[in-house]
DNA sequence: GTACAAGTTCAAGTTAGCTTGAAGTCAAGT
DNA sequence: ACTTGACTTCAAGCTAACTTGAACTTGTAC
């Protein structure tokens, strides 16, 4: 039972590709320690750490919002039941503004498909002041559903 | 009252930006003849073909499947109501899945919390197969969320 | 001592859906 | 004639979240 994982084992236990937990070390979402060969070697706490990064993906954030949530954390701690609670009003709040969000969405749908319209004028579904706010490139993320920014 | 409309009164009329206009040209999503000048001119039609593709992307269709639906309607005729109809079923179909998935991780959200186990391994919410199953580079789009392929 | 797996860094590639910029053409108004 | 504005094409850029590849070093097993 080794008190210390490598790269590897961490990424089996997590299911997250090494890869991608370089990218996470980089990115300063989780931190090793190095062995004198240079390779990392991660405390046990990394796998809660590891998990509260997977399941805020799954809610939507994206990392740098994860990145701050973290920061908000004793330095290096992994995040327990406190701060599981302490996010979980917030988290399911963001599921269900999805939620209605799409609700909405289906409303007006089955609502034009009733009236035939198909208008962009006047049609609730186009929307446009939401796509007109959308400035720059990059792909349209989830098309205009971004609630704030 | 022109019959063939410019790039510049399409984009106008429809709030989708010329550039994007462009570019579902050159992907054959809508198809405009041209002036002598080299300028492109679109029918009225045009308005609810991109009325269409706006639609079917708020519902969370890739461009690619907005032209395999455009494929199936009688070439450069725009959708009426009756496509409108045939496809109405599918839509609210793919929303109605999209909430029953955001439930679900709502409910295994709130388990998660309850228990306070925040395990990789035993939680519902990691949910290693469908990370598992996202092969290749890209951002990973709904992370996890897509149904098929 | 020699494989071979597993680790390292760093740069570049991947995806979608556009936008932006460069360089040039065309049309209308003064 | 000259400017202004709208249009053209084509290539390159942008975003997020990683992956892939090259070139190299370490650790373990036989």
């Amino acid at each position: 039972m080794a008190e210390l994982l490598t790269i590897g084992e961490v990424s089996q236990r997590s299911g997250v590709a090494a890869s991608a937990l370089r990218f996470y070390d980089d990115r300063g979402l989780i931190s090793s320690e190095r062995a004198g060969s240079g390779h990392r070697r991660y405390p046990r706490s990394v796998l809660r750490r590891i998990a509260f990064v997977v399941f805020a993906q799954r809610v939507g954030l994206t990392l740098d919002e994860i990145a701050a949530e973290l920061d908000r954390l004793p330095p290096h701690r992994a995040p327990g039941r406190r701060d599981w609670q302490r996010l979980s009003s917030t988290w399911t709040g963001r599921i269900d503004e999805k939620i209605a969000e799409l609700q909405r969405l289906r409303g007006s749908l089955t609502e034009c498909i009733g009236c035939g319209c198909l208008s962009l004028e006047r049609c609730a579904l186009s929307n446009p002041e939401d796509r007109a706010a959308r400035l720059g490139p990059g792909p349209r993320w989830w098309l205009g559903d971004r609630p704030t920014g």
